[in-house]
RNA sequence: GGGCGUGUAGCUUAGCUUGGCUGGAGCACCCGGCUGAUAACCGGGAGGCCGCAGGUUCAAAUCCUGCCAUGCCCA
């Protein structure tokens, strides 16, 4: 045990000492080990980071609470396993090494090498694993990261592999079209995070379009700010329920017409009948008026014939209806071109419009699509559609439109929204059955799981799950050649089954290896090579396949997975909903048909102080080593836990991890050494330490603190299970600092300077000790190095090996007996020891100047703890009393309103004369209707009766559990009690002065203390006092108070000492 | 543009589900006290258009609508 008495805690030595501590004795692996026996797992699942950026604070968040359910599971005895993960694959990596590489669209990629940039990509993602291993370890987050679980692993790869197969013989995949940003110049489509980076303000033609009906006169009117887009019109939708009108044109236009388009008079027109001032330019009468399902089905002619091929889908240019049309612009009618817009896309497949590009992927016009416009570059040809429109008299109008529109955040140039190939995964049909799971996890908090994520579910779209993109788990499909068939390969074993006599198996499972690999159709009779879909795969797969891919399932581990899905617990932050929250859910549910989790703590983020999101290029990210280095961790996740509710948004607040350390830790070590230094003087070591006393016989300052520590437990547990960890940590810094150090420990203080061994001594020392281990116990899964570091030395046992105190299905609870009736009495007398400072504060009586007497008026018999309540109150006798109005007289105060009115001119005298009267006697004749004053009739109205103290007395009241408590105080003076508070204050300097020299508590000192003339009188009896308080040996009274060491100046009077330690 | 959150004292926040006491804490600040008790503690003080604007109600920080700011997700 060290001895460093006086010493200052140092936190980062302390826990870099622990962390030591658990390296060399592999506490976090024993510890684990150590609940086999009883046999309950607790499965946690890792949500991989991507070790390809620098760690920071708000990474420190989402461990914490990993770690903290963790920890917290394992005292309440269950096997808890925890594999590190790495998320490896993806599009930030790649575009981490293009930027490094200057590889700015595919066609680079490929020139420069697939497999020399996969490589790249690889080292890439490791750039920041030490930093990521460093603050995980120096955060205390117990987590195996000597045997990690890796996506770019073969293994972790195959067991994807497996479960698309899954998902592919359940005739879930499948292939189609997703409609994405997609840049022609690079080649590539855009994540939306991309698409974010890239958004611009640009003026662009748009153009009211006139569809000519067939077999009718009229022309429907669309709207377009694509005009490339048109080509590819293969239908016009309409709202179902919108108003419609069929217009004629009256008159040529009157005012000034800009730009090209017209319309002639009598020509007749189709639109929203809202937006017919917003659109029309020409007086107009309305022919008839419709709904959007009216015209369902009206066929058009198209404006491009031959651009797309109509044959076999009589859909083809006719009307549709659309729940998505709005008449907040346009027309209220809207060009539909399937290949070219998402909801385009999703009506095309609804309505059967044939799915045709009229664009290639290298953004131009596919010839055939009209003669001007073939292999034409799309953004270029605006001027000549215009032209062509007009030409043939399907223009009306041509518009001006300013609008945000993305731009390709490399090369700057539009996006084209474009209907890429994709493989997709049928989630819709599997909507119902994972909304039903959803609802079977517990999410923490509850809004997460019904609201943000049950909504998602509800509008569940089939997961696209193909990119055309390099470095990712590849997409495990082959096409025969030949006849055309799907094949999905679901392990290396069935891969290599089947490869073809000159291809032989990849060097590992990622392209350009797997890319070269040919496959034997398995179909009978066909005898075709297969050829492998060159796409990878969306990486939020990879990490939905975390429970089974992280033990190889089910090629290795198949026990061990078996028994930990569902896993309990998963956490992170909330964007992960329609991340990894929702990939683990639909992998389960497509592969498994379970809910992966059965629980799930979603975590706010953490903003900076002035609620800016953190990010590096604004510069505000902090770095957690600033704490780690400063307070410690134990602080940081201390104030990360209390600071507000796991789920809320916080800013984090630098100054409040620093009260965080000073307030908890600082508190709690002080305590600490407290027990410590007293133990060791009292030689009550681990090794000897004696029969703890019954604890009815201990005293009931003991009694009480181990009751609100049992309660603490409860409510600790209570609310843990509950989730509101801020509130639990809140309940045991209250408990801490306020019962614990500012009662318990102070109240005990003199307790422990008795040197001769005694029962009371030795009850104290048990009871801190208790009480300290129970507090090392709640607080080991937030703050897990103070608590081990306390645990360890009251018990020789780590912290985190202990039990839980109570509230576990595995473990028998532990907890002192509550005492409520001790509890209630304690409240009482600490109400009341601050009822008497503020009365003192009220009267201007210094604390140190003690009362002659006391009196509590109450029905409450405060027992053996009224001698506590005395020495707070520094009275020197305390006595329960029934009478309040012994100390109390009346006054009576004129009401000046009432009497003002009476007396106007004469109010001074009657004033005067009230002053002067006797107030009990006074009462009487008011009650009698006999009092007069200056010649006016007092009555009651006219003035206000008081109770008040007599001269001499303070007094306050307060209401206890729903009861009135009044504490009077004697406030009279005598030299006895002018002697007393003198000796205090002497006591108080010399203390303080002791010290200041760093005296040891035991050390003796010479002390002469120099009274003025004008001091008060010092008694002999106060004078011991001191000299026995201060542990003065040689003690002398002089009387100039200038000729010593130090002096202070009480009541006016300056009074001198000198302190010299004894030599030995 | 859509969905889901957040906005309370200089700072960090409780209260909002279920409307009703004087909107409660902590830090920082000021005054006082206490201390062999620490960057601690106690008493008191100052500091609030509870984001803004409407509405419902006898009564709104709380419920409803709109707006503003901010964050996440989706476009």
């Amino acid at each position: 045990m060290e001895s460093d008495q006086g010493g200052k805690l140092d936190p980062v030595h302390l826990e870099n000492q622990i962390i030591q501590v658990w390296n060399d004795e592999g506490s976090f692996e024993s510890s684990i080990d150590a609940r086999r026996e009883l046999g309950t797992a607790f499965t946690f699942l890792e949500g991989p980071p991507t070790a390809n950026g620098k760690p920071g604070i708000h990474h420190v968040l989402s461990r914490l609470y990993k770690d903290m359910v963790c920890r917290w599971k394992t005292m309440q005895g269950y096997v808890v396993e925890r594999k590190a993960g790495w998320d490896t694959h993806g599009l930030p990596v790649e575009i981490e090494v293009q930027k490094k590489l200057d590889l700015m669209s595919n066609e680079a990629i490929e020139k420069y090498g697939i497999r020399k940039f996969n490589e790249a990509c690889k080292e890439s993602v490791w750039t920041y694993e030490q930093a990521w291993r460093e603050m995980t370890e120096r955060m205390g987050f117990w987590v195996d990261m000597d045997d990690p679980y890796v996506t770019l692993e073969d293994d972790y790869i195959e067991s994807a592999w497996w479960s698309l197969k899954q998902m592919h013989d359940k005739g879930l995949l499948f292939r189609g079209h997703k409609v994405l940003p997609y840049c022609p110049q690079t080649g590539t489509s855009y994540s939306s995070h991309e698409v974010a980076l890239g958004y611009k303000e640009v003026s662009e033609p748009s153009v009211f379009v006139k569809f000519k009906l067939i077999d009718d006169n009229a022309s429907i009117l669309a709207w377009t700010t694509t005009p490339w887009t048109l080509p590819g019109n293969v239908g016009l939708a309409v709202g179902p329920d919108v108003d419609y009108v069929r217009v004629r044109v009256l008159k040529p236009p009157s005012g000034k017409w800009e730009g090209r388009g017209f319309a002639e008079v009598g020509e007749e027109l189709i639109l929203a009948k809202e937006l017919m001032s917003h659109v029309l330019r020409h007086q107009v009468e309305i022919i008839s008026e419709m709904k959007g399902h009216d015209l369902r089905g009206a066929k058009y002619e198209p404006l491009f014939p031959g651009a797309i091929n109509g044959k076999g889908a009589p859909s083809a240019w006719t009307v549709v209806t659309a729940d998505f049309v709005t008449t907040t612009d346009g027309t209220g009618i809207v060009h539909t071109a399937v290949m070219y817009g998402e909801d385009d896309y999703n009506l095309g497949m609804a309505c059967g419009f044939p799915a045709q590009h009229t664009v290639g992927m290298d953004g131009c016009f596919i010839s055939g699509t009209h003669p001007d416009l073939d292999g034409r570059y799309v953004k270029e040809c605006d001027d000549t559609i215009i032209n062509f429109l007009h030409e043939c008299s399907a223009l009306y109008r041509e518009q001006e439109y300013t609008h945000d529109y993305p731009h390709c955040w490399r090369t700057d140039h539009p996006l084209l929204y474009y209907a890429m190939d994709s493989w997709f995964v049928r989630m819709t049909a599997v909507r119902d059955t994972i909304l039903k799971y959803n609802d079977s996890v517990e999410w923490a908090p509850p809004s997460t799981g019904t609201g943000r994520m049950g909504e998602w579910l509800s509008n569940l779209k089939d997961w696209a799950i193909s990119r055309e993109r390099y470095w990712g788990t590849p997409l495990p499909v082959w096409i025969c050649q030949e006849c055309g068939l799907e094949h999905c390969i679901g392990s290396r074993k069935e891969m290599e089954s089947m490869l073809t006599d000159d291809s032989g198996m990849p060097a590992e499972l990622h392209r350009p290896f797997v890319d070269d690999v040919k496959l034997n159709c398995p179909s009978s009779g066909c005898s075709g090579v297969m050829l492998r879909e060159k796409y990878v795969m969306d990486c939020w797969f990879d990490s939905g396949c975390a429970s089974f891919a992280q033990w190889h399932y089910p090629f290795e581990n198949n026990e061990k997975f078996e028994e930990s899905f569902p896993v309990d617990y998963i956490c992170e932050a909330v964007d992960q909903t329609r991340g990894w929250f929702y990939s683990l859910l639909a992998v389960g549910a497509t592969v498994f048909e379970k809910p992966t989790y059965r629980s799930c703590l979603s975590l706010g983020h953490i903003l900076d102080k002035d609620g800016k999101k953190m990010s590096k290029s604004r510069g505000n990210v902090v770095n957690p080593w600033d704490h780690f280095n400063l307070e410690g961790a134990d602080a940081i996740r201390w104030y990360m836990t209390t600071q507000s509710s796991p789920w809320q948004p916080t800013n984090f607040d630098p100054s409040g991890v620093r009260d965080s350390y000073a307030r908890m830790f600082l508190t709690l070590w002080n305590v600490y050494r407290f027990h410590a230094d007293y133990a060791e003087l009292d030689s009550f070591g681990k090794s000897n330490i004696s029969k703890p006393p019954d604890i009815q016989n201990r005293p009931s300052l003991d009694r009480w603190i181990l009751s609100q520590a049992s309660a603490t437990s409860s409510t600790v547990n209570s609310l843990f299970k509950a989730w509101d960890f801020h509130k639990a940590g809140r309940e045991i810094e209250r408990f801490v600092v306020d019962d614990l150090s500012n009662w318990y420990v102070r109240r005990s203080r003199r307790r422990l300077w008795d040197e001769s061994e005694s029962e009371d001594k030795a009850c104290c020392h048990h009871t801190l000790r208790e009480t300290l281990i129970l507090v090392s116990r709640l607080i080991a899964p937030i703050s897990p190095f103070m608590s081990d570091k306390i645990h360890r030395d009251l018990t020789g046992t780590s912290v985190h090996h202990a039990d839980w105190p109570s509230g576990s299905e595995l473990i028998a609870p532990s907890l002192p007996v509550r005492d409520l009736t001790i509890e209630a009495k304690m409240n009482l007398v600490r109400s009341l020891a601050e009822t008497g400072r503020r009365i003192r504060v009220e009267s201007a009586r210094r604390q140190r100047l003690p009362c002659r007497k006391g009196w509590i008026i109450s029905d409450v018999d405060l027992g053996e703890l009224s001698e506590i309540l005395s020495e707070e109150l520094n009275v020197i006798s305390l006595e329960k009393e029934t009478d309040l109005e012994r100390f109390q007289k009346i006054e009576i105060r004129p009401n000046r309103r009432n009497l003002g009115k009476k007396c106007t001119n004469d109010l001074p005298a009657v004033l005067s004369e009230l002053s002067e009267v006797e107030p009990d006697h006074f009462l009487i004749e008011i009650q009698a209707g006999i009092a007069y004053l200056s010649g006016y009739k007092i009555t009651p109205d006219d003035v206000e009766v008081r109770r008040v103290e007599k001269d001499g007395y303070a007094a306050m009241t307060i209401e206890v559990d729903e009861k009135d408590v009044t504490l009077v105080l004697d406030m009279s003076m005598d030299p006895d009690l002018m002697s007393k508070g003198l000796a205090r204050d002497i006591i108080r300097r010399v203390q303080a002065k002791r010290k200041e020299l760093n005296l040891r508590i035991e050390a003796e000192i010479s002390l002469e203390i120099a009274l003025s003339p004008g001091s008060p009188a010092l008694a002999e009896e106060d004078w011991f006092h001191i000299l026995s308080e201060t542990r003065t040996s040689n003690g002398v009274i002089s009387e100039d108070p200038t000729s010593t060491d130090s002096n202070f100046e009480l009541d006016g009077i300056m009074i001198g000492y000198s302190v010299v330690p004894s030599e030995h």
